[in-house]
RNA sequence: GCGGAUGUGGCGGAAUUGGCAGACGCGCUAGACUCAGGAUCUAGUGAGGUAACACUCGUGGAGGUUCGAAUCCUCUCAUCCGCACCA
């Protein structure tokens, strides 16, 4: 590798060429640490890849999913997904799109106050070093971005419009027979309510806000000193540094998401994505559609009137005192509700239990509140609970059931009580066996093959596929979906049940007890003893934003006030019109900045509008958004229900942001061996070897034996068979893949090491070829030093190396292409077209090299030809394009030059060789022109010597031609 | 457990969607230029087989459909990634 040859200054330099900045300096060898620096300070200095304000004709919006900038910098996953939009951005814009690619920074949040306080340097001056380092590392990988409309969500002009939009949510109800959002002014107010008085109408008001305030349960992790969204909680602990969470009430802020879920599900459809990313969201919103059941409590005596009173007043909107409230998928199995569980959480537990039963009620839940979360899911293998000695009546049989409180029943799904239909339900059965309660079968399971109906309708296996009704009375013999209905219509007729929609999805828990995020621009009303009233007014529009305060001491103290109470009074109460007021002090989640920053980019110094309409509509929506797949569900989701809210009322004009979503794979590391030994260092296969009971650890099979895992060379590994072993030792198994890079494993790589050592056009151009965007693929440093190879070959192919100066090699030349050379030129320019097309950039960059190779053996390399490649070359490797393009004698950037186009007669070469098979098994070949039709090829096949002779003494029952493709004889 | 994705040379990956398997790159082997080579160029490189051809086998495995299957169907195995008591 040639690096920094020849830096020695010379006064060569292309006249009239504006990137020759001063003294050119002598450079006859591919030296990308001269070029790549030139050439982004050409771009910029020359605003080359400004957006206009509005597109004049086809647009496009390319939009990489903005880095959250930590303190380590750039990885080499970040420009995968960054090259791919930029090649497509290129390539665009040399076809005549006006095209929109910016980039910005997601830079509030967790990381960015743990790191700071771990440092002791303040958020702000943190998080704008790194943006700084950030914003150089992109630089210098020269993606086409226009630099002008950076932003970062920490930017006050930028949160400004971030607190604008939750005062629109603030400002917002769902009106659920439109399926739309709508001002609040225009929510209207039962006449209840409104008889109720002025107190009542605000809270009625509040609660129908799309930013409203819930005393629910939530994560709440005393590590961080913060809630956490159940997204933001994996296993028990937090997502963000593994503490545990314990679960705990508290009053918080919660967006309404879940008024939209419906949309945000049926929406999907007309979405670009891929299969498996709509699928992730439409089972994280989990739509389910089932029957909400009232269960009455209380003596069958006072069933009938009971029954008699709901036939009259039909089924309340709120489940009444004198009943339990469930929600089931399966109402057809009502007849084998046998018992029903409660979570041990709900409200009614005290109503409901027994004197007798207290003691072990109130032991159980006590016993229940104390596990955190990651303790239940350990122990969810095994049901417990406990009877609270009450019954319930089954509306359809007048029997009476007993209820029973246990924590496999949430209290925040349905109506966190359940009815137990242990037949056709696992959890349900599991219970009832373990506790000895009936099991009463219902549905026929008919001939399924998955269970043995004897079994089952014995109420001794349980089923939960569909079939016939059972045991249930005038029900008996319907199928499970017409049964469903009859029995749901049955029961909304009585006034007992009605049909209802549950969710997965859970509404967002917003707030956040932490410095580092956008202050609620919210203000809650004090009375003349500085006591909250209760009452909460929005900061008016006009003293937006709501900055943060200076705080010494922004640390978390692990208690749920949030550090913003302890700043100074200035801050904290404001007075308004002479009112005096205390600010709310939580602060928004990191994902409330990234749920609108595209819309941001298309006008980002507005300070009227958080984008003008025109522009907006203009733009809108984004054509390609690239990013990791590990924001399939939350960002994505989250950004679709701000995008529609804002849709509802009128500030944006899709319904929909991102019209084509991709996600590029994983970049793993370079793959490495590893062995496994006993402490004494003798060699055990990794056949022999499983996972210890820590994290990390190994053990002999079967028992606790620890085994060390060792690294291996790959130099001492060999293949055999399926696996790798030792070269020493064959019987030795070893485990041989690639990792996933990270800090501990010491694997990962730095962008800044490969742009030193290779170059940026290098980096771009390997994680292109490395394999498909989207397929995960491990890194490779000789991948690295071969595509760099390529990029020497191409340079030579133009450039005289062994010139002082750039100038062109005495193999280019102005005559004409060849016949041969030509075609080679088109099929280049068609293949490499279609594969941008199709974002498949590892097969145009093979292609590339196709030409490479052809043109390298040409002693005459024609203009035309070169230029065409420089053209090509552009997206993937805009430097080395750039400098060639140059060199080939053209005077400004390449950067808006059309797009070359092919010449379909130059793609078809004058005769193609044709495989003949005989029985379907490739025997000889034969050459006719591309064109030939069915007879012509058949004559030629036959006309072959080895043909002849393998056909010979055989009848040819039948020939199968495709033209262009093949001739088979299908012989006896 | 449920769901999704992926299995092709020593490695990363191609294959116009049912038509010459292994494009392109890495690695490896040999040669050339040569003080030298971790530079460059040239040739070769799936396995078996042959002096060289021929030929045989070959896309995780087993069946099937077809003149013809990496590609379609059935079953099966492995790896990776999500979700995980959602009634």
């Amino acid at each position: 590798m040639q690096h920094g040859v020849g830096i020695r200054q010379s006064s060569v330099c292309r006249t009239g060429f504006s990137p020759c900045f001063g003294t050119r300096p002598h450079m006859p060898r591919y030296n990308p640490a001269e070029i790549e620096p030139r050439w982004q300070q050409y771009w910029e200095q020359n605003k080359t890849f400004e957006t206009p304000r509005l597109p004049a004709g086809k647009k496009l919006y390319a939009l990489d999913m903005f880095p959250y900038p930590s303190g380590s910098g750039l990885h080499v996953g970040h420009p995968e997904g960054y090259t791919a939009t930029d090649i497509v951005c290129r390539y665009a814009r040399m076809n005549g799109y006006a095209v929109l690619h910016p980039m910005g920074f997601d830079a509030f949040g967790l990381p960015a106050e743990e790191a700071a306080i771990s440092k002791g340097i303040p958020p702000r001056e943190s998080t704008e070093k790194n943006i700084s380092n950030f914003r150089r590392q992109l630089k210098m990988l020269g993606f086409s971005y226009d630099w002008d409309r950076e932003l970062a969500t920490t930017d006050v002009p930028y949160f400004r419009w971030t607190q604008w939009i939750f005062l629109q949510l603030h400002d917002t109800w769902f009106d659920e027979e439109q399926q739309k959002g709508r001002p609040i002014s225009e929510l209207p107010i039962p006449a209840d309510v409104q008889a109720a008085g002025s107190d009542a109408i605000r809270t009625y008001i509040d609660q129908q806000r799309l930013a409203f305030q819930s005393d629910a349960l939530v994560n709440w992790c005393p590590g961080l000193g913060t809630v956490l969204a159940n997204e933001e909680v994996i296993d028990g602990l937090s997502e963000r540094g593994q503490h545990p969470v314990v679960r705990m009430p508290l009053r918080q802020w919660m967006l309404r998401i879940t008024a939209y879920a419906d949309r945000l599900e049926n929406d999907l459809e007309g979405l670009d994505w891929s299969e498996g990313i709509k699928k992730l969201q439409r089972d994280w919103i989990g739509r389910s559609t089932g029957a909400e059941v009232d269960f009455f409590i209380g003596g069958s005596a006072e069933f009938d009137a009971w029954r008699a009173s709901r036939q009259a007043s039909g089924f309340p909107k709120e489940a009444s005192a004198d009943c339990l409230r469930i929600y089931t998928t399966r109402p057809d199995t009502l007849y084998g509700a046998t018992y029903m569980v409660i979570a041990p959480e709900h409200p009614a537990v005290d109503r409901l239990t027994t004197p007798e039963q207290q003691a072990a009620v109130t032991a159980y839940r006590e016993a229940t509140a104390a596990k955190s979360d990651r303790e239940r899911q350990e122990e969810k293998k095994k049901k417990t609970g406990v009877f609270t000695g009450a019954f319930a009546i089954n509306p359809v049989n007048g029997r009476p059931i007993p209820i029973w409180i246990a924590d496999y029943v949430l209290i925040s799904y349905g109506t966190g009580a359940i009815m137990a239909v242990p037949a056709h339900d696992d959890r349900d059965f599991e219970f009832a066996q373990q506790f000895g309660l009936d099991i009463v079968a219902v549905v026929d399971p008919g001939d399924a093959t998955d269970v043995d109906r004897a079994l089952v309708l014995a109420g001794q296996q349980c089923s939960t596929g569909h079939g016939l009704a059972y045991q249930s009375g005038p029900y008996d013999g319907l199928k499970t979906a017409e049964c469903k209905e009859r029995i749901t219509g049955d029961l909304s007729e009585a006034g007992t049940g009605r049909a209802a929609v549950n969710y997965k999805l859970r509404d967002w828990l917003f707030s956040r007890q932490r410095f580092w995020g956008e202050p609620f621009p919210l203000l809650h009303e004090l009375d003349d003893d500085g006591n909250p009233t209760g009452m909460i007014r929005p900061v008016p529009e006009d003293q937006l934003p709501v900055d943060l305060p200076h705080l010494e001491d922004y640390k978390p103290h692990g208690r749920p006030e949030p550090p913003l109470a302890k700043a100074d009074d200035d801050w904290l109460y404001p007075v308004i019109d002479g009112k005096r007021y205390r600010r709310e002090t939580n602060t928004m989640p990191q994902w409330a900045g990234s749920c609108w920053y595209y819309l941001r980019y298309i006008d980002p110094n507005n300070d009227q509008a958080l984008v003008d309409p025109e522009l907006e509509r203009a733009w809108m929506p984004v054509d390609l958004y690239v990013g990791g797949a590990e924001h399939a569900v939350l960002h994505l989701l989250y950004a679709r229900f701000w995008h529609k809210v804002l849709y509802d009322r009128g500030h944006v004009s899709t319904a929909e942001p991102f019209q084509k979503l991709v996600n590029q794979g994983m970049i793993l590391g370079e793959m490495e061996a590893t062995g496994f030994q006993t402490p004494e260092g003798t060699w055990v296969s990794a056949r022999q070897v499983s996972p210890g009971p820590e994290r990390g650890t190994w053990v002999r099979q079967g028992t606790d034996e620890p085994i060390n895992a060792v690294h291996v060379e790959l130099g001492q590994v060999e293949k055999k068979g399926d696996s790798f072993v030792l070269k020493e030792d064959p019987a030795i198994v070893v485990d041989a893949r690639s990792h996933k890079m990270s800090k501990s494993r010491g694997n990962v790589v730095n962008p800044d090491d490969i742009v030193r050592d290779y170059g940026a056009d290098s980096l771009r151009l390997y994680e292109m070829f490395m394999g498909p965007l989207e397929a995960t693929k491990p890194w490779s440093m000789d991948g690295v030093k071969g595509v760099r190879g390529f990029l020497d070959r191409a340079w030579r192919l133009v450039i005289d190396d062994r010139a002082e100066a750039i100038v062109l090699s005495d193999a280019v030349v102005d005559s004409p292409c060849s016949d041969e050379a030509r075609r080679t030129l088109h099929k280049t320019i068609k293949a490499v077209t279609h594969d941008l097309d199709g974002m498949s950039f590892n097969t145009a960059i093979a292609r590339m090299m196709e030409f490479v190779n052809f043109f390298t053996k040409e002693a005459e390399r024609p203009r035309e030809a070169m230029n065409a490649f420089a053209l090509l070359l552009a997206p993937f490797a805009p430097h080395m394009a750039e400098e060639l393009w140059a060199a080939l004698g053209h005077d400004s950037t390449l950067a808006y030059e059309a797009w070359p186009v092919h010449d379909e007669q130059w793609t078809v070469d004058a005769a193609i060789e044709i495989p003949v098979q005989i029985l379907g098994k490739m025997r000889s070949k034969i050459r006719v022109a591309p064109d030939a039709d069915a007879a012509t090829m058949e004559a030629a096949a036959r006309a072959d010597e080895k043909i002849q002779g393998q056909l010979e003494g055989k009848t040819v029952v039948k020939v199968i031609v495709v033209p262009g493709r093949m001739v088979n004889f299908v012989v006896k």
